[in-house]
DNA sequence: TCCAACCCTGACGCAGGGTCAGGGTCAACC
DNA sequence: GGTTGACCCTGACCCTGCGTCAGGGTTGGA
């Protein structure tokens, strides 16, 4: 006979555990001794073992009794569901040790691969790593907001990446973001922004494109904000002057 | 600007997720809008992201607050630890699956593989199921109460069943234990018993052996119960008898 | 005889949320 | 402009699977 420590000993487990479970029914409270201390069989120790291995793989306290006193079929059935579930908690596990090894790597963990290229690229093209944390969060802002929309932008910004004239834009945009409202350099900057809106409006069809893009971020510098002010004020009198001809 | 859900969605947690991590101050309390609504960065993603991540691979939340401030040193530091702990688990997930995979198989998951072949040689000789349960009790507890004599117990079992003569009392007894007490077999079968006692307590040295190793589960059979009252007996009998020689 | 190492019951604490109560908002359609 | 359904807010209790403390009694060996 034996004792609650030596029972739970036996099984791996703490006394508490062991009280616990009577506590809950998941194992029969035992004959006691003379002096009241609970007193064990063998048997206990078998049905102690079986419940730790169904409460190891991850089966709640309160499914294992059923499934201790189920009939062999259902019995089997059950312990291919956990086995399943198992395995899946396993795959699961592997996943995290993936993505654990990411955290360190910036954004690759919120943002899919292509749009991470894109962030990348900007890079490579010598844009401010501030800029680019703004489009970071553009994206994130997008995913969140109009995730149906993320693949043709995609397409998009790629697309404007691979053609010179409008990286060139995009770099001098970059660049001009801490420049005083005023500096001279920037009426020529919004010159160049103002054609290219023209070309590109016809292109594709969609108007105020390039003031979209910029004033989200734009918050954090002047000098942007007037150029989408700008930009905004010429388009106004282009379609003014459309009216009336 | 994101609402609560749609911050939730986005790093794939519920609203009460993202609302106990401000409670408990691992996330900050961003702005609100007009009518009280949190409204949250494209950051408070980036932030939640991590924070799930870490979360995921089972650092406690109270652990990520100070991993996502520290150093890169003791952050990386930290990140293999909790990489090698995560492989840990998965090993013991695997090691679960393989125990649960035992759970239809008796006592594979009680007793060590020796003792389960010593209990499988048993079957093979024929000896009854009730028995061999018995025997199976017996090993459990003395491995909880005296695992250190557990080797050589081993040893001497084998021994035993390699002795034809033993193997043969082995199987009368088994077979005597629903015989009535005063059943005329009993008696040739003790003296039989009586006379290994005997000869083995000369080759061993230990005395009271076979007394000891019925005793213990003889509880259940009155026939068992006449076996070792007559073999003590007989043995005191002899002791006085060497004490007056 | 004393001490450490057990045993007992009962109760609270913990993470990481789930869930309900009781209320206010927003957007869209009729 | 009223209704509906999907959101949002706070606060509070509930859950699992034990750990841990309090406040005792028992046992066994030096």
């Amino acid at each position: 006979m034996l004792t609650i420590s030596q029972l739970a000993a036996t099984a791996g487990v703490t006394v508490r555990t062991v009280r616990h479970y009577h506590h809950v029914g998941l194992l029969p409270e035992p004959d006691r001794d003379a002096s009241g201390y609970r007193s064990y069989s063998a048997q206990a120790a078998v049905d102690l073992i079986r419940i730790r291995t169904l409460a190891d793989a991850g089966v709640p306290l309160a499914r294992i009794d059923a499934l201790l006193h189920a009939q062999p079929t259902e019995f089997a059935a059950a312990i291919t569901d956990i086995d399943v579930e198992l395995q899946r908690r396993i795959d699961q596990l592997t996943e995290y040790r993936r993505r654990i090894a990411e955290l360190a790597g910036g954004e690759r963990l919120v943002l899919p691969p292509e749009v991470v290229a894109i962030l990348n690229r900007m890079r490579d093209l010598g844009i401010g790593e501030r800029r680019v944390r703004l489009e970071r969060d553009a994206w994130i802002l997008m995913r969140a907001l109009d995730p149906h929309a993320v693949p043709q932008r995609i397409r998009d910004k790629n697309a404007a990446f691979d053609d010179p004239g409008t990286t060139r834009l995009y770099l001098a945009c970059d660049r001009a973001v801490d420049w005083d409202p005023h500096d001279p350099r920037l009426d020529r900057l919004i010159d160049d922004l103002d054609a290219w809106e023209i070309s590109h409006e016809r292109d594709s069809g969609r108007s105020g494109y390039l003031k979209l893009v910029i004033s989200r971020i734009s918050e954090a510098s002047p000098a942007w904000q007037r150029i989408v002010a700008v930009l905004t004020h010429r388009a106004e009198q282009r379609r003014t002057a459309e009216h009336n001809s």
